[in-house]
DNA sequence: TTGATTTTTGCAACCGGTTGCAAAAAAAAT
DNA sequence: ATTTTTTTTGCAACCGGTTGCAAAAATCAA
């Protein structure tokens, strides 16, 4: 039915060993056996297989991709750019959706099951202890969008969010504004409790009081567009740093059915620069995180650590920038 | 190391086969030797290894679930729903992204490769070719939101996108638009094609005659709002019928940007009902297909599969609905 | 031509499980 | 207590590859 190994050897009158060595790069085999070799398995219609492969030299060549937010357009984007890089290198990402979950053993034992040769964490919102999970797995982790600190357990790969609220707060500050308030994500997240810190603690540096602080509860529409009714019920703010684009989005149209105009009668400034942010609806003004960066590097450390699990501990950080559109009101001259 | 299964079987004083009994479903074991090797893995932290069980049993508990769009939401939503389900039942996607891909030689290697135990290819813009090369290189394979046909030669699961045309066709004459256009996806796609028909033989049939009909080069927001731009160069229209949800908005911002009010100047019927099409910023009335059906109902057809590769041929249409919003002006009394 | 050196090859064991088969043990029937 | 039937168990082969090692073949040097 499926042909093997053994058939190709047999058709090309040459060992098991020898078509084997045909399709390994750099092993020992003379032009003319190999091209034996390749004649037979075309005539055969042969593909090794990997999971056989996989066995006897203990790599699958499988990268667990672990997330939990499938709500939210940008990791779409960041699927997109991982599938597509992965498959390049000749690796396949294995989804594993931890939305709802809770237990971190449920994952590892997933993953181990399939024996994948590293784990990407990619989400800002899962967790500490579920890569930490990974990592007493003995699993080669990196975390992507993760929390960078000092002494972490596990390699990251992410911006430095702290750097990011500080921006923030000076953009808004630059474009004129004053009654500022902050519309974060899940409280529980590090991306969330970073920004947050950076933003309030620039502002507090010029001596601007925060408005209001709100946290919206997941970082998806509905949840901004809540977290602003909320805002909204409080005192009056000029602008908002969003935590998230989506979040602003949501935060935006709030705003609009309540009859309030943008920039005029208040200016947004989100998070990340997702496709989205552009289209004109929104034209949304916003920090863009360098997420291709992050992925290509994420994937570049996952694959270094497979052939060198004891490699040092490390966190790469990228910069981010702020996009100019049409949600804050124009710079003072 | 790693713990195996001859681990387990020394420390629990079995032969290796009662411990792979004791992994298996309905195996004879008694009761006893049961205990005996589950205390004994507790104790050793043992997992079984799906890799090496695949090699043995040839399944491998993985389905490659093929896309090639990932610039449309509404496919994070189809790998949300995916993911969980497969997960649910013990089997793991395995994620082909075949965005850009032409050759389906490739991909039919990328998962031969993997030995997945079938393929869900979940799009309505592949060409029939891929499918079709799955399915010649012996893997059980189902088309999600693929083309409804008689004699086709891959299980389909899906909807009647010429029922859906026509449904489109029947709202919005009921909704009393006269000068109706059509703006649909990529023409190359199946259901577009297959919209586009039922549509226009269905304002034949009521005659009233096509104003316009224009064509997308992709299922997403700039070829929407490219392909608006073409429409609102030619004659004047009161009504759209676009192929794609996010097609639609890109469609509504290029007529917004040029002045025309939603839905007094123009009116908007959209398709799939992703949820950002109820965000108040475009409150899309729209045709739902429904999603979770058809992702449901193809997982349990190709697991169906992996049993019985012989079984009969099957399409499984859902029926879809209108969701009314307001992006059609009120109905008639 | 002969001997030394390098390259290529095949054998056989291994990766970590599963499973058909026959023997052993347990349970039921006589 | 003995025989028959049923259940449980271990042996050994197998799934489809890889790889260390020693033998064989090819190449080079003298």
């Amino acid at each position: 039915m499926v042909v093997t190994l053994k058939d190709v050897a047999e058709r090309a009158g040459v060992s098991r060993s020898a078509v084997s060595r045909a399709y390994t790069e750099g092993a020992s085999v003379s032009e003319k056996t190999r091209k034996k070799v390749e004649k037979a398995s075309r005539e055969l219609g042969y593909s090794p297989s990997l999971i056989a492969r996989s066995l006897a030299t203990n790599r699958t060549k499988l990268i667990g991709l672990v997330a939990n937010n499938f709500q939210n357009p940008i990791f779409l984007e960041v699927f997109d750019l991982y599938t597509r890089a992965l498959q390049e290198r000749g690796l396949r990402p294995l989804l594993v959706n931890l939305t709802n979950e809770t237990n971190p053993e449920h994952s590892v034992q997933m993953l181990r099951q399939y024996n994948v040769d590293g784990v990407i964490v990619a989400t800002s919102t899962l967790q500490p202890r579920f890569s930490r999970a990974f990592k007493n797995a003995n699993m080669p982790v990196v975390h992507a969008f993760g929390r960078f600190e000092q002494g972490s357990p596990v390699h990251v790969v992410g911006i430095d969010n702290l750097a990011c609220g500080r921006m923030a707060a000076d953009t808004l500050m630059r474009h004129g504004y004053k009654k500022i308030a902050f519309l974060g994500g899940p409280q529980m997240a590090t991306s969330t409790q970073d920004r947050a810190s950076g933003f309030l603690s620039q502002l507090k540096a010029s001596n601007i009081e925060i408005a209001d602080v709100v946290y919206a509860t997941a970082y998806n529409y509905d949840a901004g567009q809540e977290a602003m009714l909320e805002l909204l019920g409080n005192q009056q703010v000029d602008a908002i740093f969003c935590g998230d684009d989506l979040i602003c989005m949501g935060a935006m149209d709030a705003a609009r059915n309540n009859g309030l105009a943008i920039p005029d009668d208040i200016g947004f400034l989100g998070f990340n620069d997702m496709h989205m942010s552009a289209w004109s609806a929104y034209n949304l003004s916003t920090i863009r995180q360098p997420t291709p960066d992050i992925i290509l590097s994420s994937i570049e450390l996952v694959v270094s650590l497979v052939d060198d699990p004891e490699r040092a501990m490390e966190t790469r950080i990228f910069p981010c920038s702020v996009v100019e559109r049409g949600t804050l009101k124009p710079l003072k001259p």
